[in-house]
DNA sequence: TCGTTAATTGATCAACCAATCAAGAACAGG
DNA sequence: CCTGTTCTTGATTGGTTGATCAATTAACGA
């Protein structure tokens, strides 16, 4: 039988270093602040913050890690909700995909809003951002194809608005609406494509 | 004669609380996060640390000041361009002011966002951001009136939209380019009254 | 002139925290 | 068993920082 609280053993750095992102991703949006101690961290994935230093090295590291993996689940929900049929099905699965609940959660997006603030100053935050920011626009782009003389903008324009909707879903008090807010962005997406 | 070089011994407080302000924001928006020390704001502004805490008895007032500060230029430059002729005049007039250059020099964005997220914390940053969000609709809703049968939506569009594009403005490596945000607005707005 | 009030700072404290290290505990292979 | 490797943590440290306080200087009013 798989046990689970005697084995933790050997092969134990996957398991930890997944459970020090979890938690900071948690205690990241939780505290609504890029202000969190490493013990807090490490006591949330449950281990000391001795070992959380010596499977990431730093905070920053961490932090980083941590943005790697919410920007790769956010690339993931992409991708697989991409084979929408159709130019219009495609430009629809993208903007589900990205209000997805997994996405939309108040701590994730809290985390992510942080890890924006994070480029601001991180060389290394900043370059994972531009990727990011970089496939969706691309996304966007082959998906606008044929449906407006003027894609660039459209996906400039998108972007820009789904940024903003994430910013407003986490600073508005009370849970977060994903319906409303893909409500926002297809309603712009219907007049700009009229 | 009423001098001014020569006296500054009495009557110091307010000027030292603006110059506190001054280079709270600057120092915030150069260092891009809130991690910015008593010390350095105190320094900018050309004192000690000890006095920058008589006057405002904690940093996070300081925050606060500095924030209000903004919220509260940022709605002087708004009432100043108001009275633009016709309705459409009026939104135009709110777009400029959003686009101005004191509300889109690249310290004041940072800064701004950075405040965003103290809000996320801070009880007392949410009320004076719920405040400025109040007032951009209203503002809003009634220079839409009888340009749009949904006048909310497109609201709420516009704000998601604005924070958005300042968003993306300051994450942009490069100098911020107030024309092309104000042309991605406008453009959308040319959409949505169609 | 004297006392009161505002302005200003150096010195200092107490707290916090990221990072290091040495050492212990558990396991695999021989 | 014995040995080396992985895993794990308690203890420590070096540095930072928000905040306090006593003391000094300068202005103002009576």
């Amino acid at each position: 039988m798989g046990r689970k609280s005697d084995m933790p053993k050997l092969g134990a750095e996957p398991i930890r270093k997944a459970a020090l992102i979890n938690a900071t991703i948690f205690e990241v949006g939780r505290a609504g602040s890029l202000d969190v101690t490493v013990a807090q961290i490490a006591r949330r994935a449950g281990m000391s913050p001795a070992l959380a230093h010596h499977y990431f090295g730093s905070k920053d590291q961490m932090f980083l890690a941590a943005m790697r993996y919410i920007l790769r689940i956010y690339g993931d929900s992409v991708r697989e909700s991409l084979p929408g049929r159709g130019t219009r099905g495609r430009l629809n699965a993208i903007i589900r995909a990205s209000f997805a609940p997994v996405n939309f959660q108040r701590e994730t997006v809290s985390a992510w809003l942080n890890f924006y603030a994070l480029a601001l100053t991180s060389p290394e935050a900043a370059r994972l951002l531009r990727v990011y920011h970089r496939r969706l626009r691309s996304n966007l782009l082959v998906a606008l194809r044929g449906l407006t003389d003027d894609p660039g903008r459209v996906a400039d324009t998108l972007g820009a608005l789904i940024d903003g909707v994430y910013l407003r879903a986490v600073l508005t008090p009370g849970p977060t609406d994903a319906a409303a807010a893909q409500q926002v962005i297809e309603t712009y997406l219907n007049e700009a494509l009229a």
